[in-house]
This record gives structure tokens, sequence and C-alpha cells, in this order.
DNA sequence: GTGAAAGCGCTAACAA
DNA sequence: TTGTTAGCGCTTTCAC
């Protein structure tokens, strides 16, 4: 059996140190008014000197914040990603901004995974925020417009940020520019000369997927070029892109080029090509809408929409920690721009 | 200003609830002894009843547990991993393994990155322990063997378990059969018909770098090969995978089949043979020895040792917990087989 | 078997 | 500007 232990230098063992009370301890770790600056440099030195750092846990006790974020994601798909190894880095990049940023101001960041089609979603939450106490949850699709889930951390007064959506309610909402970025993807393939582009669109169910159809339309019309036969949809899967790329080049207006929604629809496009003997890119361009590392590494690498997920994050963290410390946070939805990484599966139409 | 947030039902809700004192409803929820199994049901719906969740903090607080294990990785490596967005899936794996044994157990996993290089990585890690008072910590290469960590550890009387690692002392020692591992590769090569069967090695740091060797050799010897000018060395990055694969190449007794020691070197190989002219496999075999993405969705398919991070990370935390709760924990070192995954890299010799 | 006490390390409220 | 007091929710004594 382990060891029962305790914190060996506490908050007490410091202000002996210092020559002060625990009171003035406290208000120096947490930066808070009225001490004097030689007070202050006393208690740090003391504080150096012991090598003292606050428990999370008596500062929680205490009342005060837990310096915890908790990130949330589905569980389901997670794991399923972690057991794939397809090199799906959503929860790296998530990890990347926000334990990142998290560090910067002094907190941590735990991830969690919830089942989102369970029932028991709540009893889930609910356990993870009564065990945890986190000062603000992160959530991601498909959680990010959960009612349940929104509803629940709003009565409990727990700061949050809803990745992926730009509803407007509690919390914070901030998304990638989905539309922009297919705008931006459209406009490249314009650019070179196309005007047959085909767009693979995603599953209903994403509202993302409905702002990239969005902003390929507007390119298309801001060109003067008809989108007529030039949409099809898939849900996402490698199965789908295959069944929607057939369409695309079986229809009356075979496109010069396409644009697949995620990295596995475009992969199954590029594979219907081979197969159809359609070289990538001089007979037909493709674009990817997740750079995952295969976009990249297949031949030819895959020119690709790269999503700013490791941003997003960051800014959801700042926001919560901004709220937590009582600063002033902005009122509308945060938007952040993609990229696009220009690589070889884009050219100039015959 | 975020609102002041208390715990909304305590375990003194559920003590009135069952009409019972607040340590019956204690031993229920930590399954201690002494309590008639009719208080222990009454005690138990009254919790389901309330929708009541301990809190860790103040579990903490009382002098229990924390229910909460830290998992340690180099800083540097991995947000050089995340940013590189190659695929390297490690701390992935480890939380497919360890979060969902954690979970299984009541415990949760919370990633820590701390700087391996920098002289005060006593005092970030001791702050991590202060904050957090994980009951155990898994330490990943290189921080496995570093006294610094394992002596501070020891003197917190935290459990801990040392991945990667034989040696015995503090904590559990678990380790991939990396020997075996290069053993089964080489042995593998052998069968098709190589001799000259060259190895790019790890950098020394990295105590699993001569264990790959050393299974090599063995593999080598048992077949009656000799070694000479066929080992060069990295340091896992892929510009040393570079040079280490041109020495090879321009030996004296130049290769038929490489084993390089992990999938960057493994990769630059690749580039090198095809900047040669040398089609792989039928003029070089190789095998990469980690299993990423890339190296799975390369042309060719790359033949790789698959490392068993999830299971070797589960395995820890079942160290962990059981010593936490005073169950007897096994003596040695513990060792998982890793396994070969044979693709299109690999093949006869010319 | 069960309950009453004290205290963990910290912060909030108040007093000085 | 500083110190004092009273908890936070829980677990550990130790009585009963």
């Amino acid at each position: 059996m382990a060891p029962r232990r305790r914190q060996s230098v506490t908050i007490r063992h410091v202000a002996a140190d210092a020559g002060v009370s625990l009171q003035t301890v406290s208000r120096v770790i947490n930066k808070e008014p009225n001490v004097r600056p030689e007070m202050m440099e006393r208690v740090r030195a003391s504080i150096a000197k012991l090598g003292y750092v606050p428990s999370i846990a008596a500062q929680r006790m205490g009342g005060s914040r837990s310096y915890l974020i908790v990130a949330l994601n589905d569980r389901e798909r997670t794991i399923a990603d972690w057991r794939n190894r397809q090199g799906t880095d959503w929860v790296d990049q998530m990890m990347l901004g926000g334990m990142l940023t998290c560090a910067e101001h002094g907190y941590r960041l735990i991830v969690e995974l919830v089942d989102t089609h369970s029932d028991h979603i709540e009893r889930e939450l609910l356990g993870a925020i009564a065990a945890l106490q986190p000062d603000g949850v992160i959530l991601t699709p498909p959680h990010s417009e959960n009612p349940l889930i929104t509803r629940m951390l709003e009565a409990h007064g727990i700061s949050f940020a809803r990745i992926g959506s730009l509803k407007l309610g509690g919390g914070f909402a901030l998304a990638i520019d989905d539309e922009g970025a297919a705008r931006m993807a459209t406009d490249h393939l314009i650019g070179l000369g196309h005007r047959g582009i085909g767009l693979i669109a995603g599953p209903d169910e994403y509202e993302l997927s409905g702002w990239r159809v969005e902003g390929w339309r507007k390119a298309m019309a801001a060109a003067g070029i008809s989108c007529d036969g030039l949409l099809a949809q898939g849900d996402f899967s490698f199965a789908s892109g295959r069944s929607a790329a057939s369409a695309l080049f079986d229809a009356a207006r075979a496109p010069t080029a396409i644009i697949a929604s995620n990295d596995q629809m475009a992969l199954a496009t590029l594979e219907l090509a081979r197969e159809r003997g359609l070289r990538v890119p001089d007979e037909l361009s493709l674009i990817s809408f997740d750079d995952t590392p295969i976009v990249r590494f297949v031949h030819p690498a895959l020119t690709a929409v790269i999503q700013p997920i490791a941003a997003v994050t960051a800014r959801a963290v700042e926001l919560i920690v901004a709220e937590q410390s009582g600063q002033p946070t902005p009122p509308g939805p945060i938007m952040l721009p993609a990229e696009l990484a220009i690589r070889a599966s884009t050219g100039a139409p015959r």
C-alpha cells in the first residue's frame, strides 16, 4: 500500500518563512491587489526558496478556481480514430493548442471522452464535472450544440466554448471558416483555368457540410460558372466518396477538378481516378478538405485545406481563462481562417 | 466573473437522505468493510437517486487518493510531433491504453509535458505533483530512467511505472520486447534469403536503441552471418536516417536489406534508395521499427514492427492501480511482445 | 458495525 | 494594507 501522502510544503510554511499571514501569501499567489511590493517580494522569495506549489485540490476546496479545463471529445469516434491509426490527429491538435495555452495561464487541460449517442451522457458529464470541478469545458462536434450538455454547463455556471458552432447561445461559439476555405479552394482551381469543378459534400448532420457547399457555390457564382451537375454527396466515408466520385465522373458534365469534403473521400476519388486511367493532376485536379498525413504522403501529394484546430482550441482556452479572471470577452461567434496547402494534385486543365 | 461554484450534492446530502452518518457513506464509496449489505444498499440508492459524485479535490484533501494518474512525456519531442503532423501517434496510443484502463478503475489520466534537457525538470515535475497530487506517474523515454525523476517520485511516495525500462529499482519497469522484435525482423529477412542485413540504430540516450542492435546481432549470429560493416547509427531524425542509409549503401558490403530503428529513418532510407535507383523491395528490402500511418501509405507500404504502446500503457495503469489498492504486484520487469506487419517493402533478394 | 470528532490546504468574509 | 476566522467536502482517527 502506498504511504499516506501529504503536501510537504504548504502555504503555512511559506507564511511562517516570510513572516506574514496565510492570507498575504494567498493574495500573492492569486495576484490579488492590496499587497505592498515589498511584502510581495518577500513572499515570492520564500515561495521560491521552499519550492512551494499550491495544491489545486485545496485551492478548489477553498472555493476558488480549479485551474482545470476539460476538453470533451466523442468517445466512439476518438477511440476508433486511435485504433485505426490512420493519422487522424484532431485530438493531438487540440492538445497542441489547448495544453500550451493552458500552461501559459497556469491551467491544465484534461481530455475526457463521452458517449454522444448514449442517453446517459448527462450522467457521464455530471460525473466528470463533479469529480474534476473544471473551470471550463471545451465542446467539440458533435457535442457543440447538444442542448443536454450546454444546459447542464449553464446550470452549473461553468464557462464553456463550442468549437464548430456559430450559433449564439451559452458559452463561446467558435469555428473554422469553412465557407471561406471552400471558396479559397474553388478560387484556386478557377485560377488554374478550371470551370468544371465538382464538389463532394459531407453529410447534412454536420453543419459544416453546408458551409462548404455554400463557399463553393459562391466562388462559382462569382466566376460566372454554373454549378449544375457538379455536386455530389457522401457521408465522409471512403465508400461514400467512391460512389460520389463515380457519379461525378459519369455525369454529363464530367468535372476537370474535384473538391472532396474530407480526406477519406478525397482518397477514394484518387483511387477511382487511378482505376479509370485519369491522371492526377493532368486530367483531374483534386483537393482534400483535411490535411492528414495520408494526403501528404499519397502520390501525388494532395492539395488540401489545412484546418487550424490547434489555433481554434487555443482561442477557446483563452476565452475561458479570460472569463474566469473577469476580463471582457467578445460577444459574437469567432471565426478562424483555414489555409490552403498547394501540392501536386492540382494543376491547369488540359 | 464566473459565479462561485460549490458542489451541489455532497456526501452530507447523501447521508441525510439515507439516514446514516457521513462515515457510512464514505465507507460505501470507498468499498471499505464494516458496512452491512442492507446499509450499503440504502446508501447506494441515495447516491443514485441524488446523482451524487464524490469530489476528487475533497477526497484528496481528506488524505485519500486523488484518482489521478499523470502520463509524463517529453515536451520538445511531443510538440514537435504534433506540429509536424506526420502521424506519430505515441501519445494517442498511450491515451488509448491509459485512459480506457483508468476509466475502468475510476481513475483519470492526465498528460503532462516536461522538458527533459532542462535543469529545472525537477521544479517542473514537483509543480505537477504538488498541484495535481497524482496517485501515480507513468514515465516514458527518455524520462524512464532519469534519476532526478525517479528519486523525487520515490521521495514523495508516489507509485510510478517506467515504460521502456527493464532496470530494477523504484517503480514498475515495463518495456516492449525490442530485442525480440529486432530478432523477429531480422529473422524475417533471413528467411527471405537475405544475408547483408543492415541496421540503422537509434541514439544511445535511448536504451531501446541498444536492445534493437542486440536482437539484430543475435539473429545474425544464430544464422552464422557476420555483422561487420552493416551497422549505422542515427538519432531518429529524417536527416540522420539519410546519412546512415547513405553510409550503408556506400559501404564495402552494401546491404540487400535494411532495418531502420524508427519510421523517420526508414522513410529517409526509402527516399535515398529511390534517388539512387534502388527498387524496393527488389533491390532493397526495408523494415521500419514504427508502424505509423505514413509507413503504411507510402509506396511500397513498409513492413514494420508494431509496438504495443497502448497495451504497455494499460499494463502500467493496472500496476499503479493495483499498488494503490494494496494488491500484490509482480516483482520483476514486465515485457510485452511486439508484432511484425509484413507488407510490400520486403521480399527475396535478387 | 456505526458515529462523532478533528483536520487536510486553501480561500472568502470579515475585522483591525 | 494586513491578519483572523470560518468553512469547503471529504477521510481519517477514535469512540461507542
